[in-house]
RNA sequence: GGUGCGGUAGUUCAGCCGGUUAGAAUACAGGCCUGUCACGCCUGGGGUCGCGGGUUCGAGUCCCGUCCGCACCGCCA
């Protein structure tokens, strides 16, 4: 054994114990006649001190170790004489009697410490290196100890682990797949699956009635800070269960490791909103309730009275923004330009002050009597002190523009607290989604989504309307998962088939299979997916899944360190029966 | 596909309205130092200012193009 201690056990009640270490240098401080060096393991740092008087010899030979070099050390645990509080270890020190030098390290690019010199490129290029730092390896213990929750919940459920293929057939819906060419089968390919949702599906016709899985997804599609093109799933599916019992098993989940990884304990059920409900009071369907501040209605108030941006608009809506009365002339231009930024693109933002002495203060007071204006803030229920922020255009995009101001605001107010989990289930969502691009009715969730039975005869004849039998969990604003109870009538998924545009001949040709189990006695059914990085981030506190992932790609879906992907070779290419055409410019 | 911000020492950054030899911190190397723990002090080396073009007497700085990174929009059933 290369040691029999860790350098982040060692206390006080072992000193004088003889002890084997082995680690990285983290840093040594040189005083001309000792030399302390900070030994770190994955369990914490031990200092190790070399005296000049004791063992000369010892003493240079750890002066000339750098940092990252791995050493193996002897010595005995003893008592410091000066102590520090700021590590676990900081009551002893081990004065060494023997070092070994392991392996040397080149001059690290940057430095190994929590509050790292590095950038974020430089960590992915040698993110072996960024994992040696305490900050993100607690991230992937966080990582492994919620991945060991989730099982041992599902597990004490009656779930059952089983892993389906990672080869699968692609499918023309939903997001773009990545594909692999078929050597075998010359001009034809596999798909990554972007979930394993109709394995699961056929798990349920298989009498599995209750199954999980920790299931890597792919979906070539652009990034961002939350999403990876090769992301986890906690994938879960369930037989013989209508939407309160799945979710009440999810809830159950969510509060288990919350429970047992943050120490919070959720007693009231999670609380639950409308789709449309979500949408008409926060603009999104995964509306941020850490805090309030939900979109008031005024469109009735402001129609015909002369300003022609409000009477032409579709609706008029706004928020109130407790006790910022007080916001300067700058202040309000800032959030004017933030919302005319293009990724929000509104034309422009009305505000309303009712100042702290009631005297009220608008950028419509041309077009707006003050009583008028006392009656927005009425039915806005502002208060003295408070201003109310209001926008009019087009009733969809006014309400995500105000959306974003809503989180915007709520960041500058310091209502958006990392250690304050809002956990809310959105419900009702609608079934179908209408596509104006190509004219025709897309599946919001997916194809497989049950109506809700009361909606059912409204298929035909007024599909938009048709609510689905699907549920979204969301955290502070993040979409953690979604599920539905699925279609298990076969005669019901062809209808549904037929509604999205597909032929009976391409419905059997894509999810032919699936229909064809689905006539064999397929029990009803329904489950969800959690997205696991998500879960992760959102536990650590962090904008990323990035650093909850050990190996993550970049913005462009390159890993940096390996320098994927690249070009293969032309044997490759010959065996696959493929050729490369790139476009001319 | 689009918008915004960024690219200067190993690293993180500063560099004003275009003007003398491009700076700081940190890291690194050498020296001093017996209780440090972000040790301290002294000295030193280290630059294709992402790349290409343009404007100008003169470009790290301005303009155009391009590449790379990050955030976002589109996209992500």
């Amino acid at each position: 054994m290369y040691r029999d201690k860790t350098c982040g056990e060692l206390r006080l009640t072992d000193e004088g114990q003889s002890v084997k270490l082995a680690g990285w240098v983290q840093r040594s401080r040189k005083m001309g006649g000792m030399t302390f060096i900070d030994l770190r393991d994955r369990y914490g740092i031990t200092q190790i001190v070399f005296n000049q008087e004791i063992n000369p010899e010892l003493c240079e030979a750890a002066n000339a170790l750098g940092r990252e070099f791995v050493v193996q050390v002897t010595g005995k645990v003893t008592e410091r004489t000066s102590k520090n509080k700021n590590i676990p270890t900081g009551e002893i020190e081990i004065i060494a009697d023997g070092l070994k030098t392991l392996n040397r390290s080149d001059i690290p690019p940057f430095t190994i410490e929590d509050n790292t010199d590095g950038g974020d490129d430089l960590r992915m290029k040698y993110r072996y290196l960024d994992l040696r730092r305490p900050c993100v390896r607690k991230n992937l213990e966080l990582r492994h100890r919620m991945a060991f929750e989730i099982r041992r919940y599902l597990d004490s459920k009656g779930f059952l682990e089983i892993e389906t293929p990672i080869l699968v057939k692609s499918t023309p819906e939903g997001a773009r797949d990545f594909v692999v060419p078929s050597r075998m089968n010359p001009g034809e390919f596999y798909a990554l699956p972007q979930s394993p949702q109709l394995f699961k599906q056929l798990l349920m016709v298989s009498g599995y009635d209750r199954y999980f899985q920790i299931a890597k997804c792919f979906r070539d599609e652009d990034l961002r800070a939350d999403r990876q093109p090769e992301f986890t799933q906690i994938d879960c599916e369930m037989s013989f269960v209508e939407q309160e019992d799945v979710i009440d098993m999810f809830e159950g989940l969510v509060k288990h490791i919350f429970k047992y990884v943050k120490e919070i304990d959720f007693a009231d059920p999670f609380p639950r909103m409308t789709w449309h409900d979500a949408m008409r009071l926060y603009g999104s369907d995964k509306p941020d309730i850490r805090f309030g501040m939900p979109f008031v209605e005024i469109t009735d108030l402001v129609k015909g009275k002369g300003f022609s941006v409000m009477d032409d608009a579709e609706i008029t809506v706004g928020i109130v923004a407790k006790g910022c009365a007080a916001y300067t002339r700058k202040q309000i231009d800032q959030l004017t330009d933030f919302v005319k930024r293009p990724q929000i693109g509104a034309k422009g933002l009305v505000w309303v002050k009712i100042e702290a002495d009631g005297s009220i203060k608008s950028s419509v007071g041309k077009f707006f009597t003050e009583d008028q204006l006392r009656q927005w803030a009425e039915k806005m229920e502002a208060e003295c002190g408070d201003l109310m922020l209001v926008m009019s255009g087009d009733a969809m995009k006014t309400r995500k523009q105000l959306c974003e101001l809503r989180l915007e605001m709520g960041n500058r107010l310091g209502l958006r607290d990392k250690n304050v989990f809002a956990p809310l289930w959105i419900i009702d969502f609608p079934l179908f989604e209408w596509d104006e691009e190509t004219q025709r009715y897309y599946a919001m969730h997916h194809p497989f989504t049950s109506p809700n039975p009361e909606d059912i005869p409204l298929l035909h004849s007024d599909t938009g309307k048709v609510r689905a039998t699907a549920y979204d969990i969301v955290v502070n604003g993040t979409e953690l998962g979604g599920g539905s109870i699925r279609i298990h009538d076969a005669e019901l998924q062809d209808t549904m088939f037929e509604l999205l545009g597909f032929t009976p001949e391409r419905a059997q040709e894509q999810f032919g299979f699936l229909m064809n189990a689905f006539k064999f006695g397929a029990p009803p059914h329904g489950g969800l997916a959690l997205g696991f990085d998500r879960f992760v981030s959102i536990l650590a506190g962090l904008d990323t899944i990035r650093d909850v992932i050990a190996f993550p790609k970049n913005n462009s879906g390159r890993d940096v360190m390996n320098e994927s992907p690249s070009t293969i070779d032309q044997t490759q290419l010959d065996e696959l029966c493929l050729r490369i055409e790139l476009p001319k410019e």
